[in-house]
DNA sequence: AGTAAATATGTAAGCGCTTGCATTTGCAAT
DNA sequence: ATTGCAAATGCAAGCGCTTACATATTTACT
């Protein structure tokens, strides 16, 4: 009762072969275990058909999908972008697929995703930052879902992560700009809620005033989404203040890029009248004017490495490890010394 | 005989409910077909349960995956981060989930990402530019699956597509780099193996030279994968040559940006000692000193147009329209007369 | 040649869901 | 009260595959 010229399944290409519909199975998927002569008959079976395993079906009765998801906050900018591509090749060479799924920053959203993901038989999370409900790791822990954790460092936590200290990179580099005589320092967020990056990284600059005898509370600080525009509109907003910085800390090179260029359409010098810095090092802080001084990640290693790890908790259901990763100072142009 | 702590099935929510599966699914998937009260029964069984469905089941089941599939060259140009955020969200509005994989602009990968979409049960594929092998768009309609070519509009191919026209958009950029004076042209392009656009884009400047009777043999090109770097060394590259052009119209954004950084290295101003234009007015065009003069593509509205379109042609088994979208010319600094 | 062990293949029971069809229920019209 | 019909629900057959277990075949020895 086969259908009129349908998609062939395993029992089109077991009866063509002369075979179970079960050797036919072990052929495709642990060929050693099927001796060299049927296996050719199978294969050759395949071919004629152009027959293609059924995912679901495949997924539904091995319990296994050999799909791994990630989502990120937006596939705009370039930082997630890098780092996915790595881990993608990288669990592509190991046989698994890539579910990417973008949340826009939106807490909400990324709950939903994550679910609809683990509902689709997900062998594994790839997520962002370690903020987010504890109701969301209790459904993962209750489903087994492995997750990985990306772009932040924290040891300690119940999901192991990936990724580098952001409050210590960007404490080094607030180090940095205050050695180099800054008092009135300023700083350009992303939005700090549910963000532990964008926290983080705050919190480095204020570490780093402390340290160094600075009153923390004068550092001014705007909270902004993270598209060149608003980098722009901070800029402006902060240097109309009575106090004005010399120095603008950014929490990432997008918002640095939008500063740069504002204080430019202002007639400001960078980093002459102002210093700015950024953070992630990517493409754009090479090609704005002046370079950005900024703090380079290892996105492609950070890929790389999350989905190695990844893909050893799911595939001998270890606990896994929090790797720390090493960033470091790129000094291009938009940093100086105050005049 | 249920296996201890496990995940919930329909089954469990069936009995908790005091119903019958097939009334759990219809509330889930239809609930106006069931009785308010019912109805209310089964949701908070549900609730209760923390009941999510099995996807694999359920698009087995019901031969629907509300999946849809598309393949970048890319991750990490913005080009095609753009088109593909405004893509998803539109399918997402939809009910469909996306699922991306970047081919590296490898067609072999490509074919064999195609084939693992569908097997995945796609609803339907968005795939970037019309050239490759006959076999896969015969696989693709024995499969029955819905495709949607974009970045490229070609009327009257066999899959519909969205898009702008790459030969007349870059035919009007080369026009207005000839009448302001440009005799002597070269071109720095992507890869034309494979790629339509590419070759589009070559050819779009040739007919405006033939058009201005100019011998279009007389351009020189170098075509370079789509990297800063590969921009730049091309740059070195054309500017070592007899004949130094003038003017260099560039394939894309990124390879333009290449020939910029190259060009004040090597202590030639754009556009005073020469001419540069791009394509896509990505960021980094407006970001560049001094700015690109490029090509505006409406990469968002191409997105969610892609998606509308090919949701119809899911959900009607309609044949698929082919959308043509306006590139427009922006002029910012990097193009001027010769001198 | 005969036997045990190892190897190869077959049988069939699910995996969790949807859906066509059969049955029951509710309710308006007689 | 009946009857008739529509609406609500239940029944059960798959969807295409994997895999434990049973069976058949080969291999390696004695």
């Amino acid at each position: 009762m086969s259908k009129l010229r349908s998609v062939p399944t395993l029992d089109d290409v077991a009866k063509r072969a002369g075979v179970s519909t079960a050797t036919v199975s072990r052929c495709l998927n642990d060929p050693k275990r099927v001796v060299a002569t049927t296996r050719e008959r199978v294969m050759s079976a395949v071919e004629a058909l152009g027959y293609t395993p059924n995912f679901a079906a495949r997924v539904m009765a091995a319990k296994r999908s050999f799909t791994i998801g990630a989502i990120i906050p937006t596939m705009e900018n370039a930082i997630f972008a890098r780092g996915l591509q790595a881990f993608q090749e990288e669990i592509h060479k190991r046989g698994y697929t890539l579910l990417v799924s973008s949340s826009a920053y939106k807490p909400e959203v990324e709950e939903e995703q994550i679910r609809t993901l683990v509902a689709r038989g997900a062998d594994g999370l790839l997520l962002i930052g370690h903020d987010r409900q504890a109701r969301i790791y209790d459904y993962l822990e209750q489903q087994k879902v492995p997750v990985m954790v990306a772009w932040s460092f924290i040891p300690g936590k119940r999901t192991p992560s990936i990724g580098f200290d952001n409050r210590q990179a960007m404490m080094a580099l607030a180090d940095e700009v205050i050695k180099l005589g800054h008092q009135s320092l300023a700083m350009i967020s992303g939005m700090s809620q549910g963000n532990d990056r964008a926290r983080l990284r705050i919190q480095g600059v204020k570490d780093a005033m402390q340290m160094h005898g600075l009153s923390p509370e004068t550092l001014s600080i705007v909270e902004t989404p993270y598209e060149i525009e608003n980098g722009a509109e901070a800029f402006e907003h902060l240097i109309a203040e009575d106090n004005r910085p010399t120095a603008i800390l950014c929490g990432n090179d997008v918002l640095a890029v939008g500063a740069v260029r504002q204080a430019e359409k202002m007639g400001l010098r960078v980093p002459d009248d102002i210093s700015i810095t950024g953070f992630d090092d990517i493409e754009l802080a090479r090609i704005v004017q002046p370079g950005l001084t900024t703090i380079h990640v290892p996105h492609r290693e950070m890929g790389r490495k999350a989905a190695s790890e990844l893909i050893e908790m799911i595939e001998h259901s270890k606990p896994g490890q929090s790797i720390r990763l090493d960033t470091k100072i790129v000094s291009r142009h938009s940093l100086t010394c105050p005049h």
